[in-house]
DNA sequence: ATGGCTACGATCCGTAGA
């Protein structure tokens, strides 16, 4: 069973990209991130062709997630329960009798500012829906764009990025407060080359460069951490013509 | 040198991403 996450950046632009890459990966659950697209044209017929059936919270111009599944999910919820929020950045959904929680959290601009108190008050928010979750459904994945590089391993210059957004301590502090009800960052579970990202600056060559960093996760609970065979970075979309600036993480179980 | 792309919705530049 692989479940996969992509920030695509525009579903729009990106939906040749993401046709294709569904047709080779084959993935079973697809978590995708910054849709930029309402839910009125959300492409569900194509994806649906396919072989996917979508749930999808969208808005225009920004955010916007979706969960594509082999078969429908079940019990779907946009959101997180009484954070309210403009922005369409959570779905949940259970597929096969995996709870599945999509992600998009904030960017939080730059440290100090109006955005990132916001991103901190977020994740504040989602780790209590998390553990509400997780005392619920004990086979769980928490899987999209973090928009925090959890350790600086996960960062390509750790001293040129010191202290500023996706990797100053509060953000950190928030990544470990997820860990703590019990979740584990599926990545780190096996051992990994050094230098993998999954999301590079489209300037100054960063993909070319490696000049990256690993941002998009896959949280899994215990048990599912158990189940749990490889997770990788999958490069080759990065590679294309107008490509997403972020690849898609793949996790897979037994 | 604080920029450098890309996408979007608005126009022919501003906002946002990371």
């Amino acid at each position: 069973m692989k479940l996969a996450t992509w920030n695509v950046n525009s579903l729009k632009v990106r939906l040749p990209h993401l046709n294709e890459w569904l047709a080779q990966t084959r993935p079973d659950v697809v978590c995708l991130q910054e849709l930029k697209c309402e839910d009125a044209k959300f492409p569900r017929a194509e994806l649906e062709a396919a072989g996917y059936q979508p749930a999808c919270s969208g808005q225009k111009t920004y955010n916007g997630v979706a969960i594509l599944s082999r078969g429908a999910a079940n019990d779907v919820s946009a959101g997180i329960p009484g954070f309210q929020d403009e922005q369409k950045r959570v779905i949940a959904g259970t597929v096969d009798g995996l709870r599945v929680i999509c992600v998009y959290c904030p960017n939080g601009q730059a440290v100090g500012s109006e955005k990132y108190g916001y991103k901190l008050r977020w994740f504040a928010a989602l780790k209590e829906y998390v553990a509400a979750e997780l005392s619920r459904h004990p086979r769980l994945a928490v899987a999209g764009d973090f928009n925090v590089a959890p350790e600086d391993r996960d960062v390509h210059d750790p001293k040129a990025w010191e202290g500023q957004v996706h990797v100053s301590e509060p953000e950190r502090s928030a990544w470990r407060a997820l860990l703590a009800l019990g979740l584990q960052d599926s990545f780190r579970l096996f051992e990994q080359p050094e230098k993998i990202y999954s999301w590079w600056d489209y300037r100054m060559m960063g993909f070319r460069r490696n000049a990256g960093l690993r941002i998009d996760h896959v949280l899994v609970s215990a048990e599912l951490a158990k189940r749990c065979t490889s997770c990788t970075v999958d490069k080759a979309p990065r590679r294309l013509e107008r490509p997403s600036d972020h690849a898609p993480v793949i996790a897979e179980f037994s």
